[in-house]
RNA sequence: GCCGUGUUCGUCUAAGGGUUAGGACACCACCCUUUCACGGUGGUGAUACGGGUUCGAAUCCCGUACAUGGUACCA
């Protein structure tokens, strides 16, 4: 009895998919597997003057980057292709007639300079915008205030027309909104929105509700931006006669600049530092970072994506898309907007990084070393490595330099740490700790330490003096794991090698 | 302007009439470590304002302020 769920995503392609938008897809994505539906993209092409190439398939990398495969989509077909409007437009022309017919439309042969005109009349300090709505609608041109022969006459020598719908006067529009239950709207504050367009394109509005319609959409998720256009979609639910397959919605609270005020946008990342774009954007105007060339795991951005707004009611922060998909729950998102925290992001990054074993991190960093071209030995030593230094390390490319020395001894070299402190004493340690490393026959980290501990005894110097001048030694810098530890992964000679070369830099 | 939606530490948030208003990020101090991180302990820090309702309000109601979204042949 009751229908499969599905739900869908909706972007326009009119450029990189932003924070905001993947959320609204991950939300989607969520409630859909959570309940063994489907989630559908489908790209809502109808303004062409706004069409941006390789959008879509920016859209479709940036899904799979993240892990949220649509089940149906433009690339992938489904059972209710096309998924892309500008090849459904044949489609919404009836459905525009239907509403025509029925009195809840009507056709608009107003130009841009009759709607100017219409505006510039009835401006005025307390209503800046004029809307095209009743109060104005009979003495426009269209095909309520002429003859139904002169209509056609009009339509037969193709002048150009708009069909806008009629909103109707005195009527209280009230829906369920699963985020803020129930919500109202007066009609007669709504005008006559154009449902399709000169170019015979639907605008989002007619698309929208016939889209979902055709698609057998059950759950509706869009941001809140959409919560005053919403009167007008129920309506055309009503008017269509499809009131009783009518998507549950849910209006996504918004996710604000850091800063300021005001929805995140494109320039805020450049501005603030930070990306507002899931996967690196590039168009004519040149290259926008996303979060995964600037080192961050899918699942870290999913995670942060879905603590913006929601939880899960415990003190749980760290989620995987599994632990998502069974604890979502749209009833506990947020009505207010989020301001974004990039340092709370990357906070989540690292703590995937910690969670991640090597083996799982191994994929991400790889092709890191790669661009370097460091040469990475053997795998096992790699994930070694990886394992040591992944807690130092909050987004991927810190994996270069806290791991670089395991591989190549180090280029620069932090001399004026050690040389303050640097003296014969410490230059005959390490020379006799060089000579007699053959006393050391397993060259673990343990028993590096131990031999290290008792030949400073020995010479009766401090061996927290020592670690210092050993670390810059091996490392090059005062950073990374205990000495011992990268002195036994490095191996015996390129310890020795590494020491003996500052050795001979201290004269 | 009008309409919609919102408002708990700087930020993300918990608390659905009774809590010393909890957690996390960030920040500060200390501990661990003679590196850098991780980790641990502690600290600073919030119910926008004004009225109600109630024995009792962050929580319910009204008003104000502020924020945010919409007000296109854009989505």
């Amino acid at each position: 009895m009751s229908k499969i769920v599905r739900t869908r995503f909706a972007p326009s392609p009119t450029g990189g998919l932003h924070l905001g938008g993947v959320r609204t897809a991950l939300f989607s994505y969520l409630y859909a597997k959570q309940h063994n539906g489907q989630f559908v993209l489908r790209i809502e092409d109808t303004d062409q003057t706004r069409f941006v190439e390789g959008a879509e398939q920016y859209i479709n990398d940036t899904l799979t980057w993240c892990g949220i495969e649509p089940d149906e989509s433009p690339a992938k077909g489904g059972q209710f292709a096309p998924y892309r409007q500008s090849e459904r437009k044949e489609m919404y022309m009836q459905y525009a007639l239907q509403l025509i017919k029925s009195g809840n439309a009507y056709y608009a042969f107003d130009t841009p300079e009759d709607l100017e005109a219409m505006r510039n009349a009835h401006r005025s300090e307390t209503n800046p915008n004029p809307q095209y709505d009743a109060k104005v609608r009979m003495t426009m041109k269209n095909s309520l205030t002429l003859s139904a022969q002169e209509t056609t006459a009009l339509l037969d020598v193709n002048t150009r027309y708009v069909v806008r719908i009629k909103m109707p006067e005195n009527e209280l529009v009230t829906f369920t909104d699963m985020i803020r239950h129930e919500v109202s709207f007066d009609t007669n504050l709504l005008d006559d929105k154009v449902l399709v367009k000169a170019d015979g394109m639907p605008t989002y509005h007619l698309a929208v509700v016939v889209d979902d319609y055709l698609m057998n959409i059950t759950h509706a998720f869009r941001g809140e931006e959409w919560l005053p256009s919403a009167p007008i979609h129920i309506l055309l639910w009503k008017y269509l006669g499809w009131e009783n397959d009518m998507p549950n919605w849910a209006h996504l609270p918004l996710i604000l600049k850091p800063d300021g005020n005001g929805k995140l946008s494109k320039r805020d990342g450049e501005r603030l530092g930070f990306p507002v774009f899931a996967k690196k954007w590039t168009d004519i105007n040149g290259t926008a970072r996303g979060y995964d060339d600037i080192g961050f795991l899918p699942s870290a951005f999913l995670n942060t994506l879905v603590m913006l707004g929601w939880n899960d009611g415990t003190d749980q922060e760290i989620f995987s898309l599994a632990e998502m998909i069974k604890k979502f729950d749209m009833g506990r998102v947020h009505k207010g907007g989020a301001k974004y925290d990039y340092e709370k992001a990357k906070w989540y990054n690292q703590e995937w990084i910690k969670k991640m074993d090597a083996a799982q991190i191994n994929e991400f960093v790889k092709p890191l070393f790669a661009t370097e071209n460091i040469d990475i030995k053997n795998e096992d030593y790699f994930l070694a490595v990886c394992e040591l230094v992944k807690e130092r390390c909050g987004l991927l490319p810190e994996f270069i330099p806290q791991a670089r020395y395991f591989f190549e001894a180090p280029i620069a070299i932090d001399i004026d740490s050690i040389k303050l402190k640097w003296n014969d004493d410490k230059k005959n340690f390490f020379t006799e700790f060089i000579a007699s490393t053959d006393k050391i026959s397993d060259w673990s980290a343990e028993n590096i330490e131990e031999y290290f501990k008792n030949l400073a005894t020995e010479k009766n110097i401090k061996v927290g003096e020592l670690q210092l001048p050993m670390r810059i030694m091996l490392v090059g810098a005062k950073y990374g794991p205990t000495v011992f530890q990268i002195a036994s992964r490095i191996g015996k000679e390129e310890s020795k090698s590494r020491i003996e070369k500052v050795l001979g830099i201290l004269g």
